[in-house]
DNA sequence: GACACTGGCTAACACCGTTAGCCACCCTGG
DNA sequence: CCAGGGTGGCTAACGGTGTTAGCCAGTGTC
């Protein structure tokens, strides 16, 4: 990226993250994104160096709106384990392509800002007491999510018992 | 399919799934396919409707696969619910871009054979005694197979420790 | 022997990401 | 005031994708 924070550049992610949340990921297409601007697609390469590029940039603003809204829901909660939950399960549903793009591949650890997958994972960590029992827990949150996301489970009123089973069954135990 | 069990398609399904196996998703291409019998792309419509078709052969033979792991794995067991973890985590690590094929999308449902999806999801119901802790069950080993196939958790040995605290903590309450 | 079916083929289409090369505009330095 | 260079568009093109149309050789059947 020539420079993230230049105005174009902001534009064209800003419009990639509109065409791919409204449309879908077959909408995140370069020529889309820049019809979308009013512009041809090999313009967007005096700004962008490629869809990676773009794609990165909409992973790393994932993670930040995700880490606040994590943050915003666990802070000062004695019993922070459900709200996180409910964050996140919000959080993917309420942009449930970006969600995608942000867990269907490798970590592009690389381009992360530092300490971004750290407070990213700060809530989970604080909120199931330990490293591990967070990566349990961290399982079942992106595992239900994702299930949900793929029309996994029947629409019986049972996922909603499910969530609440999987949340009991790796609450810390109480004090 | 014209018909999914003459001796040509079957031939082109396995060839698809090495295909997919050895070389990833990306690899899984009708040109790569027929390239790869002798032929080329077009001459695969003789045989077989599209690539959508061909995934969803490709996906029923892996929940047939599966299923049979997960049976044979808690056959007979009476705290089957481990069983089935390191089954379900065998199987998505043996063949990891057949999982996720098979679940990145919604279940072609219609053309799935009769009872398969129920005969997959019965030995974890079976393994945690409840539909909802099923339920809970199936996202939590779903989310770390994909956390794992994905590089999400750091490879320190805390991993294993995750999967042990997961289980115990979704098992059934004991006698 | 005529006929149809089977299963190959080539050519082509619309789309994808990307590169090369061109050019109009504008800002700056002398 | 004008030259030079950078900025940000453009068209044309390449190799890739799934897929369709249309052709044709071989085979098996009445």
């Amino acid at each position: 990226m020539a420079d993230p924070a230049s105005p174009r550049v902001r534009e064209i992610v800003a419009v990639a993250r509109d065409l791919l949340e409204r449309e879908g990921p077959e909408a995140l297409t370069m020529r889309r994104i820049a019809a979308a601007l009013g512009i041809r697609a090999p313009s967007l390469y005096k700004h962008v160096p490629g869809k990676p590029a773009l794609e990165v940039a909409l992973t790393v603003a994932g993670f930040e709106e995700a880490a606040a809204a994590f943050e915003a829901a666990t802070a000062g909660s004695d019993d922070p384990l459900p709200a996180f939950v409910a964050a996140y399960r919000a959080f993917a549903r309420a942009h449930p392509h970006l969600y995608r793009l942000m867990t269907d591949r490798p970590l592009p650890r690389a381009d992360l800002p530092a300490g971004l997958e750290a407070r990213t994972a700060a809530p989970l960590l604080r909120a199931t007491g330990s490293p591990e029992r967070a990566r349990a827990a961290f399982g079942f949150v992106h595992g239900m999510v994702l299930l949900e996301l793929t029309g996994r489970f029947p629409d019986d009123g049972l996922t909603g018992r499910a969530w609440a089973a999987g949340i009991a069954a790796l609450r810390p135990a109480p004090r």
